[in-house]
DNA sequence: CCCTGATTCGC
DNA sequence: GCGAATCAGG
């Protein structure tokens, strides 16, 4: 499988969307998990809430777990350790000076006076509580002013590229067929699926010991249609 | 154990 | 550029 322009699009769309390399992978079929994660940070998308971000030690020293090699070829040779660590100067002064838009931390906690109500969505969003309406959208939404629609059998569906913070992004279908495509009704305001959506992405947690059915979930659950 | 993403490096 | 192997954290 290569890399195409709609499979990367929607490989950018899920994995901006929240969704794990594993749904990506098996909605886009054809590739592993790795394969996604490591197109993922070519494309230069990468971050994103990863289980494994700890200090700085990566891969120092491969000790000898694994002395009899199954492939052909070893995987690392011999990595040098790299044990200088120039300390550099702190900077405690504040420069206010600064040109470039540094993507990092975009985001600072507005609202620092109601108690969080989040938990995580279908595909891994943040879900907000009804009070607490601040969009994290941080990306800005896809604005597309020329419809460049390839294949008209989907012309009136909203395609991966019509996604806005209007429309509902419920996904009909899975990407990659032909017919895939999004709700696209206009969103309960402040949410980012239609009302009627909203009742499957929004069920009421029960208590552990009474939850039964899997909640249904946009990008790699169960087929909704 | 399962899962996750990050990273490396042979291809 | 690709992705399996590997690592590392939850």
């Amino acid at each position: 499988m290569s890399w195409t322009d709609e499979r990367i699009a929607t490989l950018k769309k899920m994995w901006e969307g929240g969704s794990t390399a594993s749904q990506i992978a098996e909605e886009l079929g054809g590739v592993s998990r790795n394969a996604v994660i490591g197109k993922a940070h070519r494309l230069g998308l990468k971050s994103r809430p990863s289980p494994v971000k700890s200090g700085e030690k990566k891969k120092a020293a491969k000790p000898a777990p694994k002395p009899a090699p199954k492939k052909a070829a070893p995987r690392a040779a011999a990595k040098p350790a790299k044990p200088a660590t120039p300390a550099p100067a702190p900077k405690p002064a504040a420069t206010a000076a600064r040109s470039d838009a540094t993507p990092s931390q975009p985001l600072p906690n507005k609202t620092p006076d109601l108690p969080k109500i989040v938990s995580v969505g279908p595909g891994g969003f943040l879900r907000q509580g009804p009070g607490d309406q601040q969009p994290p959208i941080p990306p800005a939404p896809p604005r597309r002013l020329v419809p460049a629609k390839p294949d008209p059998s989907i012309a009136d569906k909203t395609s991966l590229l019509d996604l806005s913070d209007k429309v509902c992004r419920w996904p009909m279908g899975h990407p990659g067929e032909p017919d895939f495509h999004f709700c696209g009704e206009a969103v309960n305001p402040g949410f980012p699926y239609c009302v009627e959506h909203c009742g499957r992405a929004y069920q009421a947690q029960l208590p552990r010991g009474a939850r039964r059915p899997p909640p249904p979930l946009p990008f790699g659950g169960p087929r909704v249609r």
